[in-house]
DNA sequence: CTGAAAGCGCTAACAT
DNA sequence: ATGTTAGCGCTTTCAG
């Protein structure tokens, strides 16, 4: 009962040393190629770790060596739960990236504590990393984990004034870009479908709409700029008040493919056609099984998979980790404007 | 540079037992609650270490008890690439009771080799037991699991015979009810969009179909039921051959929501009228945004909600780990049969 | 080229 | 009630 288990698969450094008749070190040092171990015991020991079904407990490892091989993931459990997400997508990224560099997730979910997950994850030392997300304008997370030793990057920017390691989409650019678009084929009356305002990428959006009035000597009223929600519903009813209101809009721009549906949904309901009476463009991050295309008429975008941005993440925090960089890296993601079907001139 | 490097919340057991002039023991009992440690001194104890923000070293401790106190989830990595699946929400679920319980969460995705995963998670004794899905009729993994001695449960069931936990859906009963109705409604050419044939639960969503048949003295046709995936797209191609070609069915069961709404848009095309010119029927997941009930007009559907499952496969593959139960658990979700509009008497 | 031995940070017998 | 000590299984100086 509590006496040995007899376990066929348990082999370790020991009994595989002892079975070859060497020392522990000397079956390491050959496991992981050191050069001081001839080839012929090498490939001695590497065939009998094979047979074996031999594998470094990760565990006696991690501490040995002083580090986890894992990264954590850490995020709002929300966001698993509701379906209106690029989460999913970027999480696929990642998930690609660190298994092909050998190391482990962890997915660390929290319900409102976010700070004390990330406390745990540092001082329990299971991980090596982590991946931040959604960063707000300023973002008391940066502080935190810096103090914390513990090495991270940011899925988003923050206007913190520390040196951090992040992803972002180029909110700047293309809401600039997209807003630009529509001035330029004449449109005056646009509104913004924006994301809530707390969270840095919309504040980002929000200047880069006003930017662009800017540049060609016009001024955006302050309203214009609608700080909601991430939704088809909150896109449809947000549209559905402006098309409603007096001075009704020619455009909208939207801050992603499930808003813009709603801005779809809402325009049709006032019997007006997208692309003719109203025009709409939006950010796309090529979220799964939410594409631009297929929207009647084609939305008019900016386009950035946001699981590249996820793989670069991963890759990121790992060469940190590794030590593969000193210096903070910052990567803003390219992105295409693709012209489609849901825009004329005004 | 490779000198000490100074780290403020480095704090270990040591140094917080010689802060305390107590030996590491009585620190660590007085963290765990051991009986033998007065009142007094495991409060002294426990607020040194609440303003050291101690936490144990994971590695160590693990090591030390010999568990890892983390659950791995085995899965191929397109279900986190493909926009139609549940897995997400049997992964919210999941995620949710990992949490509760305190343990970690792997995340083992693997592109086609995932033998290869279980082993080296079995061999490297990265987590203290596993989740694997999506069983087919006779499953290679119960015996490479049972003879690797790691504890797993499994998202389905599967026909081979050896001891192993699960918890499904109910298959059998689910698609027998959803099959009995339309016959009892006077449906006669019924056809079941169903799974692809080599997962177990299409075989017994199969078999459940014909027993439907059975039971009211009647016999089905075998190709009455399709094998194929669960995509919107596939049901609206596999409805439309069977609506097109002679002896046209006036009845559909689906496997999921996805393929039901594929049948819809499939009848739609077809100038028909669901729950007027042909009854749909449907096994509802209850995945996040697909909703039986927005359907127009509503899906008469089974429902279990999937993320059910993802907790109890978490709370079993823990109770299994902790020696919670010594048998093997087997769990069969109970479903609800929901009418709506979508089926009409024949 | 290889072995012995220390140590990663913790837990849990085994003292006392 | 608390301390001492022996590991957990690995990597890695340090010797030789």
């Amino acid at each position: 009962m509590s006496g040995k288990r007899l376990r066929k698969s348990a082999t370790d450094l020991k009994s595989l040393a002892a079975q070859l008749g060497v020392s522990q070190s000397t079956v390491s040092r050959a496991l992981h190629g050191h050069p001081a171990i001839p080839e012929t015991t090498r490939r001695r020991v590497q065939s009998a770790a094979d047979a074996a079904g031999y594998r470094p407990n990760a565990r006696a490892r991690s501490l040995a060596i002083g580090k986890a091989e894992a990264i954590g993931l850490v995020f709002p459990l929300e966001r698993l739960q509701l379906p209106e997400t690029n989460f999913v997508d970027v999480l696929a990224g990642i998930s690609t990236v660190v298994t092909e560099r050998n190391y482990s997730l962890l997915l660390s979910p929290f319900m409102d504590d976010e700070t004390a997950v990330l406390r745990k994850l540092a001082s329990s030392k299971a991980v090596d990393g982590v991946i931040i997300t959604r960063p707000l304008v300023d973002d008391p997370r940066i502080a935190l984990l810096n103090s914390l030793g513990l090495p991270y990057v940011v899925h988003g920017r923050t206007e913190v004034d520390a040196p951090f390691s992040y992803v972002d989409t180029d909110n700047d650019n293309s809401f600039e870009r997209l807003t630009g678009l529509l001035l330029d084929y004449g449109h005056r009356r646009i509104v913004a479908v924006n994301g809530l305002a707390h969270f840095r990428y919309a504040a980002a959006r929000a200047a880069a709409f006003h930017r662009a009035f800017a540049a060609r000597g016009l001024s955006a009223r302050a309203e214009a700029v609608e700080f909601v929600s991430m939704t088809e519903q909150t896109g449809y009813e947000t549209a559905l008040r402006h098309l409603r209101g007096a001075n009704r809009p020619t455009a909208f721009v939207c801050g992603s493919v499930f808003q813009a549906r709603g801005v779809y949904r809402a325009i049709a309901a006032c019997g007006l056609a997208v692309g003719k009476d109203v025009s709409v463009v939006a950010h796309d991050d090529g979220v799964r099984g939410v594409t631009a295309l297929e929207l009647m008429p084609p939305l008019t975008a900016t386009y950035t998979p946001i699981r590249k941005s996820g793989e670069l993440l991963a890759a990121t925090l790992i060469d940190l980790i590794e030590g593969k960089r000193n210096s903070p890296s910052r990567t803003i993601m390219p992105f295409d404007l693709i012209l489609r079907g849901s825009v004329q001139v005004a």
